[in-house]
Order: C-alpha cells, then structure tokens, then sequence
RNA sequence: GGCGUCGUGGCCGAGUGGCUAGGCAGAGGUCUGCAAAACCUUGUACAGCGGUUCGAAUCCGCUCGACGCCUCCA
C-alpha cells in the first residue's frame, strides 16, 4: 500500500460522534455489515441513496488494499408492522393482501432490490445472508439471553428486558437518549399488556392462527424480532467484534442500539468498532418513506415517468447526484437539482473521454503529484466524495488545457493521470460512461464524412449547407466542435 | 414534551476560527463565417440578535425556521 493512501482514513464514528482514524481489528482486513432492505416492496430512492453510500465506502476501502467482507441482509420475516401485541411481520401483510405466497412477495422484491442496485453500478455485498436463512441462530441467541436473565417470556413471545440490561449497561449509549426519558415519554400503545415496559423489544414473537410465516422454536411456532436477525447474521459472519457497521440514519434508534443490547447480552462485548450512519434523501422536504407515500422510485428516474421529473436521466447521472453530496448530509432531491447534475456529470465524461488524445510532452507544467494527494485527502477524510469531484472538476480543467497544449505532462505524468482519473471515477465513485464507444466508433466513419463535406461547403462560404449538416447532426446528439485542428465532434 | 441534526450566494452543495471548494444558471471576453464547445475574467454567501477573540460563516448563548428519531422505516 502506499504510505498516502495508508493509516489516515478518517470515519466519522456515530458512537463517539468524532472522526477517528480507522484501525482495522486484523490488520488489512476489514468486516462490514449494513443493513439491508425489508423486501416487501419496491425500494425507493432513499433506499438507494444509503446503499450507494456504503458502496462508496465498500469501494474506497478496497482500493486501499483491504480485504473487505462486506454482509448486507435482506430482511424477509420478522420485520413487525407494529410493536403492538398483534403485530404482524410485514411480508406476510403484503402477502395476504396480494394473496400470494409470503416467499413469493419475497422473490419479487428482492429481485427488483438487485436490479436496481446493478442498474447504479453497486457491487454485490460479499454475503448477502436473509433472515429466514438464520432462524436457527436467532434461536440461539435468544437462549443465551434468557439464561443471562435479560429476556423473559410471556403468552410464547419473548422479550428483552431493557431495564433490567440498563441496570448493568447502557441502553441509549448509541442515540444519547436515556432510559428514564422514554419511560415518561412513550406513547400508549394498544394490546401492548405482554410487555413489562414499553421500552423491552421482541426477540420472538408469537404467530397467531393467521399468520403463514412461522417456524418452531422453544417458546411458539412463531417468528423472530427484527432486531435480532441482525446481530444473528452478523455475528456468524464477521464475529461478535467486527470494524464498521451501517445502515440509514433512521435505524440508529431503536433498532443498532437495540443490537449493541443484544450483543452485549448475549456476547459480553460491544460488536461494532465503528458505527456509520448515512444521512436521509429527502422530497417536498420531507424524509421518503414507503409509509407515508413520500418517495420516489429510481425507475422513475430512469424513465423519466413520475410528475416530478422534466425527462428522464441515467443511473450514474443519479449515482453522481448522489456523490456530490456528503453521505452524512441530508440530500434534497428535485428535478432541478438532478439537472444541474446531469450536465456537470456528462462534462466530466467527456473530459474523462478526450484524455486518450493528449499529448505527451518533455515536461510536467502540472504537479500530479499534488492534485493526487488532495484527491486522496478527500476520500480519507470520511469518504468526501464531493470534494473529491470537486478535484476531478479540477482535473477535467488540465484536461482541456492540456488539449489546447496551455499545459504540458511528461510521458510518466500523464499516464499516471490517466491511471487515477480511471480509479477515482470509475473504480471508486462507480460511475459508469454511458455512452457507448463501439456505437460510436461506427457512425464516426460516416460523420467524418459528414465533416468533410461540410468543409468543402465553408470553403464555398455555403454557410447554409454547413449550418444544415452541423444543425441536423446536432439534432441527432452529434456535436461539431470547430477547433484549430480542425472540426471533431462528440456523440450525447 | 424528550433526544438530535440542520439553516451557506439564483439553485444544488463542500468547508468549519484567519489562506474564504465544486457543479448548474448569469455577465463580460478570447476563438469562430456565425455558432457550439473550450478557455480566461467576474459573484465578497454563510437565518437573526448578542457574546468570546487581534480576527467567526466557523466557538458560546438566545431567538426564529426546517427536518429526523422517540411507533415500522435506508
């Protein structure tokens, strides 16, 4: 590894709520666990949104060398609609009332996640494990939880009992909140007569007749607490102490503390060294959520067919869109802001595409040496993705000058240049060029000739058939650029 | 009510005690037959009011506003 790239990644650490520099617990590697999506319908955008930003940090940290394994779950049972008594899992709901199987909502959901995930250029996690996949091992946690006194069973459902973790712990160490707060703060619920206190989570729950999803356990045919799958796959898979675990900024309460209390209890460690939490996308300034019929869908985007949308736009328009704002900053989402986006977005592809005919000098008037660093600095300082466009910005700048020979780079200078613009935009933003240089390497044969007789026609002052050639073809998405060299044209 | 985050130029968005990103849009210029593209120049913004400081958009306090969590949520 090279000693720029190495020991100066900072990650800003919910737990701590400061930057640290991330250390590793073996050395070169690194466990990552986020938490994946409930598959009971369509992801939105913000669902999107928080993915793609631990796909930035599953990227960056891979580019530095480390060994990553990365596990993010999908959420297929056990997610309650409610805390209420008579809570219901969420798959089955949507099961019953679209009367198919719950494995079958599950398929459909799960295949429209990855589709889309794939269209925005996300790398698959290394383990993607489900919920119904580890009933086993949730089972067991909760066994261990029970004998340590910190779970107690009623009517077949089990519970954790927070007070009682929270005599020895701290419960709350993770959102700030403290106990006593939500004792006197917490609504009431209806049916919610099972639980000592309002504030104890279920880590088993009781099927009634109804509900189709369900497995035996000790206690009921029933099924497990969401927040226990969690601990459940990322323990098996990374250990009981792992590096970085994510997730939307939503999750942090009650669900990642309700974890570390799980851990803690049934462990005796704390499972996460750093905890990260991506910041929400939000329209008409409001959070999008399934529940409140607030979102948007990124088909939608693709496509072009939701009312808030002038056109449609690309994945890595999007995806760049995404970049350009911090992963812990909310993001406000408009057409506009897209738009504005989407041309920044296409001016670096092209940049990125006429580096291939630069030119190489005898000397260096640019120090890529310097450019090269403060990109890194960027992304070290807890994956500052926007600062590190702004420096790719900087570069499409070098670019053109160095097209227009204002600027000069060595032989070895320029293919390093080269070399990183290909790793911070493609490798490590993810974003992807889409247009297509086979497809216009075809047609440039024929608008090369094009080109030729549109010359032959300025040299007979014909403006009006030179206008004619260069207005269709732009009409068609090629563009003429009259230079020095004479005319080049790029294809949109 | 409790906990927390945020309020940056026309828009989107970084930054966070002095060196004052970036993109889009706008203005002027170079180039061009005219354009387009590119390039150059140009914008003294940090909710309001106080305070700390040699110096604050950045720290502290208050006020106003927005949002998130506290119930499922990426």
């Amino acid at each position: 590894m090279e000693l720029y790239k190495t020991n100066q990644l900072k990650i800003y650490n919910s737990l701590s709520k400061t930057k640290e520099i991330f250390k590793p617990i073996l050395e070169g590697h690194v466990g990552m666990y986020v938490c994946g999506p409930t598959v009971y319908s369509n992801v939105h955008l913000g669902n999107v949104r928080t993915f793609m930003s631990f796909d930035l940090v599953f990227r960056y940290l891979k580019h530095l060398g480390y060994k990553v394994r990365y596990v993010r779950n999908i959420t297929d049972a056990g997610h309650l609609e409610n805390d209420a008594d008579e809570g219901e899992d969420r798959i089955s709901k949507k099961a019953r009332l679209e009367e198919i199987e719950p494995m079958e909502v599950v398929q459909r959901y799960s295949i429209d996640f990855h589709n889309i995930l794939q269209k925005v250029n996300n790398i698959p996690p290394s383990i993607e494990p489900t919920a119904t996949g580890h009933i086993v091992d949730q089972i067991e946690i909760i066994k261990t939880i029970l004998d340590k006194g910190l779970a107690y069973i009623v009517n077949g459902s089990v519970y954790f009992d927070v007070l009682k973790y929270n005599e020895t712990e701290d419960y709350g160490i993770l959102s700030g909140r403290k106990i006593e707060d939500s004792i006197h703060n917490t609504r009431e619920l209806d049916g919610q007569t099972e639980k000592k206190n309002p504030q104890d989570f279920a880590l088993w729950k009781k099927a009634d007749e109804r509900h189709i999803m369900r497995w035996p356990s000790p206690w009921s045919d029933g099924f497990p607490g969401w927040h226990l799958e969690c601990s459940a796959m990322s323990t098996k898979y990374l250990g009981k102490t792992f590096d970085i675990h994510g997730g939307g900024m939503d999750l942090k309460f009650p669900h990642h503390e309700c974890e570390i209390a799980q851990s803690k209890a049934s462990n005796n460690v704390n499972p996460v060294h750093y905890w990260m939490h991506a910041n929400m996308l939000i329209l008409n300034g409001q959070k999008m959520a399934k529940s409140t019929g607030n979102y948007i869908l990124p088909n939608e985007i693709f496509t072009g067919e939701n009312k808030l949308l002038k056109k449609a736009f690309s994945p890595s328009a999007l995806r760049f869109f995404m970049m350009q704002a911090h992963y812990r900053s909310i993001l406000d989402f408009s057409n506009d802001a897209l738009e504005a986006s989407e041309k920044g977005f296409l001016k670096l592809m092209e940049a990125v595409d006429q580096i291939e005919n630069i030119k190489e000098n005898k000397t260096s008037s640019i120090d890529i040496n310097s450019w090269k660093q403060k990109c890194y600095d960027a992304m070290n300082d807890d994956f500052n993705s926007p600062v590190l466009i702004a420096q790719l910005f900087e570069a499409v700048k070098y670019i053109n000058l160095l097209q227009l020979g204002k600027e000069t780079l060595s032989k070895a200078d320029l293919e390093e240049f080269k070399a990183l613009i290909n790793v911070f935009v493609f490798d490590i933003l993810g974003l992807q060029n889409e247009v297509s240089k086979d497809s216009s390497s075809k047609i440039s044969g024929v608008v090369e000739l094009l080109i030729s007789m549109r010359n032959e026609a300025r040299a007979n002052k014909d403006w009006a058939l030179s206008d004619k050639i260069r207005d269709e073809l732009l009409a068609l998405g090629i563009q003429l650029k009259d230079g020095k060299d004479g005319t080049s044209f790029t294809v949109n």
